[in-house]
DNA sequence: AAGAAGCGTCGAAACGTTTCGATTCATAGG
DNA sequence: CCTATGAATCGAAACGTTTCGACGCTTCTT
């Protein structure tokens, strides 16, 4: 590879010259500027990024960690992040996380290849992001509790607001005029779950459901764990007519239990998740859920990223609301059937 | 952030011993190397990996490049890119593409700031990987025909069969008694499809069916092409038993369309797709469909780079076997029903 | 006509590492 | 006792940029 050196031998002038051809033309003569661009041409030089973020000191890039780069669910975040931060002139990398955290994307953190991240992976601990978090590499959390843990003048939080959205799907459900509930939760260290299963019962609550009576069964956010948990529920002592499960994968687990268990969707058993996956929509019958503003999560967390880069330094927590998403697995006994309204 | 050389300084050694502690502890007396240690961490240094990319001359590092980021469709294909990768000790990157590809994922190979790269994005026109192509980065094209246009030391190829994908199809389509068909490609200048449709219409003719009377729609691959592709089959002398769609996308569409016209699926017409996404197993009927090893053409695209960046130099491209997925929306008139087998 | 101002160009330092060869010192071999 | 060997440490160069201050020229101002 030529480098600037070769291009200003080329061009008879200094490497100085040749840096100021590249990045403030108007600054040198147009003759000597002319056999500058040649040179460059002739070599087909290109500019060595590493070298210039060296000396620059930054990388005009910011990464985002996931939990593994495969999950469809955070397609649409990742999207906001980026249409926004090319907006703003920085390449959005994305980095999933390998087993080695020495080799993984937390590398892009320690030895500073970025100057930014937005951070999805709930495997990182706090701590580790706390020794990474600093002036010249602000990190933005999404989606973990705004709580005490992680207080930093480097770090931010943005989320859904996931109690909210329990009490959207517990209000639903109330009004659509169901009486008997079942939850199925997700891990019992998951905030996320217990939030919602918060709000799910301060709803019945306002309903004057008593929620005590509610049978809760923990499971791991999968639709494998949403299967276990529905054969668990109907074989013991079961009396729902609706379940509410902390995650729209579980949720089509149950359902495809209750269907082989004939029972009729939504006529003897109600079926509500959330997160409204693409999935959600094309399940028989279609997934009543609640919505996370995904794309929103995602150009929110870069504008926070954005304004913490400049130097801003206590930026509060965001927190986004969620929309409820009605549709057949919910559909009330009362209410007439075919007035579902989900344009796709 | 501390420095090498701060801690040389706070350890009272060289900046060299230093760095000798750190890569090659052996080789620093105990006392020395101790001292050290304790001056690393009580500066908290950490390891600028931009100084050390530009002084070792690489990075340790590869890109995948997507098309967007949020396609769940290469979820797997880029699991197993990360986890081969992983194994030989690289950090893995993905990056979508902005509009401004000055900014977006191709400056890290412009500027190089990766070892190599593996290219999914198709709106990567084929003369700038060659132009960025070169021994300290070498490029794996993933799903482009192994075709002339590229003919690089540096660039090698991964794809899977999608001309046999297409013959399968053709097969399993009349070994459930379908005679007369139609076709919902993609885009006109679309190899896949193109390939797809070949294999197809080479299983047909081994079939003695008369294909120069089978109705072609081109569409753009999407779930609204579908459905507009359908729409116009159906309203265009329509006397196909079964459709095959160049991908499972579209195929959803037309699902859709079917259904709400009153078509029995698969009694009244069969439908059958390409890439088995996951969506395809969940609509309703089941949707057959040819599946893509997409984590397998993962892990052979790393591997290929592997082979590339150790300096080998002509590579034969590879070509991975797809799989014949038959679900409900093809099952035949003559067939049982209920002999479904496919398990989750 | 003398000084100021501006333009175009350049040399050198700096960014934070790694690594090569040199230097020092202690020990072993003869 | 002298030299060869090896271990521990170090200084300096190199990686490829950007940028600061300086220098020489030309042109303008008064």
């Amino acid at each position: 590879m030529a480098t600037i050196r070769d291009v200003a031998n080329l061009a008879r002038v200094s490497v100085s010259t040749v840096s100021l051809v590249l990045r403030q033309p108007h600054r040198v003569s147009p003759e000597t500027r002319e056999r500058v661009e040649k040179a460059v041409e002739e070599l087909q030089y290109q500019l060595n990024g590493i070298a210039r973020d060296l000396r620059v000191r930054k990388t005009d890039t910011i990464a985002i960690l996931l939990h593994n780069l495969s999950g469809p669910f955070y397609s649409e975040l990742i999207r906001g992040v980026e249409e926004a931060g090319d907006a703003l002139g920085f390449t959005t990398l994305a980095a999933g996380c390998s087993k080695n955290h020495d080799q993984g994307s937390l590398r892009l953190l320690k030895e500073g290849r970025v100057d930014g991240a937005i951070v999805l992976d709930p495997t990182i601990s706090s701590p580790v992001l706390l020794r990474y978090a600093r002036k010249t590499l602000p990190i933005v959390v999404l989606d973990r509790g705004l709580s005490g843990e992680l207080q930093s003048d480097f770090i931010t939080a943005v989320g859904s607001d996931h109690e909210s959205g329990g009490y959207l799907a517990g209000q639903h459900l109330l009004a659509q005029g169901y009486r008997r509930f079942a939850l199925i939760a997700g891990p019992v260290n998951s905030e996320h779950s217990h939030l919602r299963e918060m709000g799910f019962f301060r709803a019945l609550q306002e309903g004057a459901v008593d929620v005590t009576t509610i049978p809760v069964i923990h499971s791991d956010f999968t639709e494998q764990g949403g299967i276990r948990a529905m054969n668990m529920l109907l074989d013991h002592e079961w009396t729902a007519e609706a379940v509410f499960s902390a995650n729209d994968e579980m949720a089509i687990g149950a359902l495809q239990v209750l269907e082989e268990r004939h029972f009729a969707i939504p006529k003897d058993v109600a079926v509500m998740g959330f997160d409204d996956i693409r999935l959600a929509r094309y399940v028989t019958p279609p997934l009543s859920t609640i919505r996370q503003p995904m794309y929103e999560l995602g150009v929110a967390a870069m504008k926070q990223l954005h304004r913490a880069m400049e130097g801003k330094t206590r930026i509060p927590g965001e927190m986004l609301p969620v929309k409820l998403v009605p549709r057949a697995s919910t559909q009330s006994r009362i209410t007439k059937a075919g007035d579902e309204s989900d344009v796709s």
